[in-house]
DNA sequence: TTATGTG
DNA sequence: CACATAAAAAAATGT
DNA sequence: ACATTT
């Protein structure tokens, strides 16, 4: 063994290696991935709380190998919750429920940078409560993107949902809308699908709906496939493995015509969160049926 | 990151 | 003991 | 069955 081991959280968590240095370019730690996660991490767990866990880990940093992990490793200490979950073609995976920042602290101990969770809740895989626009950039500049994402909410509104916007850290937005649990994945996805067809026949200049990078022609991809079983979406407040540590931030409507998608940061996230408060802290009490959007969006399509 | 195998 | 190596995801879509 | 994309 080999660094300094710091400890964090009531559990006392160990972190090991905690000088070794996982953005090279910025000079940010393990510890300093830990110590983030420790001190946003009572916001953070509202959105990972009651979902099967996924994890982005770097422990090479964001230059070498990138892990996907569904499993539970077999170091994680039996206070983290799990969850057996069924794979769609026979199986099972065991994997990580986060209910609380610890959690977060042992996952950075590991080497994850980016928890990712699912759309649904153990009480029932089957039916999100979330629904997402991944809304992903070719080469498109960050006024499309922007336009892109105000078109996704305006037709959302039209058909009488909320929507909720996000900078992913990474390349693109994600708009967010909070569901009752009434509709399987398949459902969810078939409304998804008729939202984004909508979108890419009103702007065919600026969105499509292919899933072939070849066939997209500089458009913004509105990716509706994300609404599946087992799929997930990067954490809210969660670090990317990019230069300068961009963090996925929800935001306001209005904040989207100043920031990029990379326009928040380690650096940045938790001074904001002391002084502005978390921008989705209503989202839980939004939760709405889809069948009347369902009804509206037909309307639309079929000219009324 | 960690477990396991080899000299 | 030092060091090498393996393993850590899966769903939807289209051909 | 396989390649692509996420
Ligand atoms: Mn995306
Ligand atoms: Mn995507």
């Amino acid at each position: 063994m080999s660094g300094r081991t710091i400890q964090l959280g009531g559990h006392r968590v160990e972190v090991s290696r905690a000088d070794k240095v996982l953005f090279p370019r910025d000079g940010l730690t393990k510890g300093d991935i830990a110590e983030y996660y420790h001190r946003v991490g009572s916001t953070l767990v509202r959105y990972t709380k009651d979902r099967p866990l996924a994890s982005e880990r770097y422990p090479d940093g964001i230059e070498g190998q990138r892990i996907f992990q569904k499993n539970v490793s077999a170091r994680t200490p039996g206070w983290v919750r799990r969850v057996e979950v069924p794979k769609r073609e026979g199986g099972r995976n065991i994997q990580v429920v986060c209910e609380e920042p610890d959690t977060l602290v042992h996952l950075a101990d590991q080497g994850v940078l980016t928890p990712h969770v699912w759309l649904s809740r153990t009480d029932d895989l089957e039916r999100p409560d979330r629904m997402v626009f991944d809304l992903d950039p070719s080469d498109n500049g960050v006024e499309e993107l922007r336009s892109a994402a105000h078109h996704t909410r305006r037709l959302l509104e039209e058909v009488g949902l909320p929507a909720f916007v996000m900078t992913t850290g990474s390349r693109g937005f994600h708009v967010l809308v909070p569901l009752r649990r009434e509709d399987t994945f398949h459902r969810v996805r078939e409304f998804a699908r008729g939202i984004a067809t909508v979108l890419s026949e009103r702007s065919p200049e600026l969105l499509t709906v292919e899933q072939r990078k070849e066939d997209r022609a500089g458009r913004v991809f509105v990716d509706y496939l994300r609404n599946s079983y087992a799929q997930t979406t990067v954490a809210p407040y969660s670090v990317r493995a990019r230069d300068t540590a961009p963090v996925a931030t929800p935001i306001s409507w209005r904040e989207l015509d100043e920031v990029g998608p990379r326009g928040f940061t380690l650096g940045d996230v938790p001074e904001r969160l002391a002084t502005h408060g978390d921008e989705w802290s209503g989202i839980g009490n939004r939760a709405t049926s889809l069948t009347r959007p369902r009804r509206r969006l037909a309307e639309l399509r079929s000219g009324s």
